[in-house]
DNA sequence: AGCACGCCGACT
DNA sequence: GTCGGCGTGCTC
């Protein structure tokens, strides 16, 4: 660089604005060493700032005299390539998204704080392995994994086919203290740069020729970017397929990302990787301290961790040798951001894999309908398990005609019935319902009263056990009422169905059962829900109650018959995600049951026992449901057939959001929309929540790029507008509830 | 997002 | 006369 003028850094800043900032590069920096991806320490205003530089320059729009000077540099080396940074200035383009919490959010919470970025030597041992460093002290009272740390040492070997021989999950401890000093003794500590670990593994499983076929196929393509769908049902030995494909990689000395939707998901896979592999593991989700997150990402950016198991917040994770990227249960919505940077993981995983050149895999049993249409469309290669492994049978799905039948609080004689049945062989029973509490409604028999949240365009919820009324939308709280504010009648009556109220009745029904309540309210204490997980599976449960979480990830092979209750509130919704939604849900809550030798069988109560989808879902399966709506959706021109964009917008004021549309109509008729539908303002399904009117504009475009330029030209000029500032408003790209 | 500046009502 | 309400605007 010719040295005409200073120096400029051109930096990000966590603060809502779209623009970069200029300084002043420090007069005694050297130059030749210093690239974008370094923390710097700025003034901002009357304070301290941490940046994060991505251009150096000798240009500004600004006048140089009103540049500030850097304070200090944080990092020695950049904390994320030139192309993960490439990834998050896309990422703030396509999400239209102020680019300094972009980027701050590839950085985890300690990093942003400006703490330091070195590894202390004691923490290039596993910390996140048993919560604990692994040096010979722990080793104290587990004489046979000193022992076997001896042996090793004595032997002078490396890790071996001896220690591959000897090795067992058990004794990993004494396995990571021998890395970690073979690692430092190799490398220089402040190096931020590890050299791969020898890869263990416990043997493989035999595959299918299906999994075979899904192995091969990926295997091809590393050191290249190429997209994968695994579609494979419960129990299709899924995982024996990432696992496979994961010791390729790890062979090649890279890493590999793994994202999953959920915590309660990680301790099964954790526990599962670990015993297959004996390369260390960093683990990253919101329930770990901030330290713990910090050096889990300083690991996977150093080198010395080969694989990384998070969710949604890890995507941005660096990898120093990238080799694969893993996102499980890719139909999950918990991979899109839904509040700040709402970005979808799942596609910024395809953007990230396509720049660092290398394979990707979605996972599913139930594929969102994008993915299938791009499997379709041959941006995907679909693998596809079709056998359950270990050959069982897949439970058979039957609905339940409830019209004119009688009902005990949700069950019907029928259901009640089957699981006497099952209960009768000594087998589970799993009921699903997606509504907590007891019931959603508390109405007045005397005068047609109905609890209301003050706050909210909502019911009050009955929670029984508390004694309580709750809202579900925002704080709100009450104590639950015995006489009717109204009419003072003493007729309040719970009206509708929750799975507080449906353990009730089956406590009455099945008084010699010992009953389980699986929902956010009794599993709100760290452990529980491991503690009742190993009780059911333990056999010391008979029913299993609960709700969504029921869904996500945990299998139970002693369950033989599978009832969702209320299987008709996912087909009236205004929401056209709905019916997909509601498809993966049935299909997974029927996944988690059963076994070869015990086959489940599962039972919707309806009232809507002809419903085409309904019935295309449990006569045909997923994939012709899914190539039906597909169809709706296509000649609806809806997602994944055009392309949309939702703004929201609420305000305590309930006239400020209409000023605020009528401004942006002004503004709107400058903008060239090319084709972009314009649909809206209008009141959101929720008009009002947490005290907040709430209003909504609908973007769309059969074209991705279109619509980009479009919303490109609109967002800066909306941003600067008056009357944006006196609303909160949101734009959500992709949005995948239009709530 | 913070934080200051700025212009109008109830208090020592 | 001042303290402070939060509307408006800026941060290199």
């Amino acid at each position: 660089m010719p040295s005409i003028g200073p120096v400029i850094f051109r930096v990000a800043i966590q603060v809502p604005v779209y623009r970069l900032f200029d300084y002043l590069a420090p007069i005694d920096i050297d130059l030749s060493t210093l690239v974008p991806g370094v923390r710097l320490e700025v003034p901002f205003g009357k304070g301290l700032k941490i940046a994060y530089l991505l251009e150096i320059t000798q240009q500004s729009d600004i006048d140089i005299s009103k540049l500030k000077p850097v304070i200090r540099i944080l990092d020695h080396y950049s904390l994320l390539s030139a192309k993960d940074l490439r990834l998050l200035k896309w990422a703030s383009e396509y999400y239209h998204h102020p680019i300094g919490d972009v980027v701050s959010t590839a950085f985890p919470t300690a990093l942003r704080q400006g703490k330091s970025a070195v590894l202390k030597e004691k923490q290039y041992f596993c910390l996140t392995e048993l919560g604990r460093t692994a040096d010979s002290t722990v080793l104290k009272r587990a004489p046979k994994q000193k022992s076997l740390l001896d042996k090793f040492q004595a032997s002078n070997v490396t890790l071996s086919e001896t220690a591959l021989a000897e090795w067992n999950p058990h004794w990993r401890p004494a396995l990571n203290a021998l890395i970690t000093q073979q690692l430092l003794s190799q490398s220089d500590v402040k190096r931020p740069y590890i050299a791969p670990q020898k890869v263990l593994s416990n043997p493989a499983l035999i595959c299918n020729p299906q999994q075979q076929l899904a192995i091969d196929s990926v295997c091809n393509h590393l050191g290249r970017f190429k997209a994968f769908l695994l579609e494979g049902v419960t129990g299709s030995g899924k995982t024996e397929v990432y696992l496979q494909i994961i010791q390729a990689v790890l062979e090649q000395g890279l890493q590999v990302l793994v994202l999953v939707p959920e915590i309660t998901l990680t301790p099964q896979l954790e526990e599962r990787f670990r015993h297959r592999f004996a390369v260390n593991i960093a683990v990253s989700h919101s329930k770990l301290t901030d330290k713990q997150r910090q050096i889990a990402w300083l690991q996977m950016q150093t080198g010395q961790c080969s694989i990384m198991l998070g969710t949604r917040s890890a995507l941005f994770t660096p990898l120093t040798r990238p080799g694969l990227i893993i996102l499980d249960e890719e139909h999950d919505g918990s991979f899109k951001q839904q509040e700040g940077f709402r970005f979808s993981a799942r596609d910024v995983a395809m953007v990230r894999a396509k720049s660092l050149a290398i394979p990707v895999v979605l996972g599913s049993a139930t594929p969102s309908l994008e993915s299938l249409h791009n499997a379709q469309r041959q941006r995907y290669e679909l693998l596809h398990l079709p056998e359950r492994a270990g050959n069982s049978i897949e439970p058979a799905l039957h609905l339940l005609d409830i019209r004119n039948k009688a009902i005990q609080e949700g069950l019907s004689e029928a259901l009640i019935l089957e699981m006497h049945k099952t209960l009768a062989k000594k087998e589970q029973v799993l009921l699903f319902l997606n509504r907590r509490g007891f019931a959603p409604t508390l109405i007045c028999h005397g005068c047609g009263w109905v609890a209301r949240c003050l706050r909210c365009d909502a019911n009050l919820v009955i929670h029984y056990d508390e004694g309580r009324l709750r809202c579900h939308h925002c704080e709100q709280e009450q104590q639950l009422l015995k006489q009717c504010p109204d009419c003072q009648s003493s007729q309040l009556t719970p009206l509708g169905l929750g799975t507080e109220r449906v353990e009730r009745v089956l406590a009455e029904l099945f008084a010699d059962k010992v009953i389980v309540r699986l929902d956010r309210d009794t599993t709100q204490r760290k452990g529980v829900l491991e503690n009742y997980l190993r009780q059911i599976n333990q056999g010391a449960v008979d029913i299993i109650l609960g709700t969504q979480m029921l869904a996500k990830g945990h299998h139970f092979p002693d369950v033989t018959l599978v009832a969702i209750l209320d299987v008709d509130s996912g087909l009236f919704s205004i929401d056209f995600h709905a019916s997909e939604k509601m498809a993966q849900m049935i299909v997974q809550v029927s996944g988690r049951a059963g076994r070869a030798e015990k086959p489940g069988k599962v039972i919707m109560q309806t009232r809507q026992p002809e419903h085409p989808l309904l019935t295309t879902l449990i006569t045909q399966g997923y994939n012709s449901f899914a190539q039906k709506v597909l169809q709706e959706r296509q000649e609806a021109a809806l997602p994944p057939y055009s392309y949309q964009a939702l703004l929201r917008v609420q305000a305590l004021d309930s006239a400020a959001p209409k000023l605020f549309f009528n401004a942006l109509a002004d503004l709107m008729q400058n903008i060239k929309a090319s084709h972009t539908l314009i649909l809206g303002p209008v009141v959101a399904p929720m008009a009002k929540r947490a005290g907040q009117y709430r209003y909504q504009m609908l973007f769309q475009n059969a074209r991705r790029d279109e619509l980009q330029h479009f919303l490109s030209a609109l967002m800066p000029e909306l941003a600067k507008l008056k009357q944006a500032k006196k609303v909160r408003w949101s734009l959500d790209v992709d949005p995948v509830d239009l709530y």
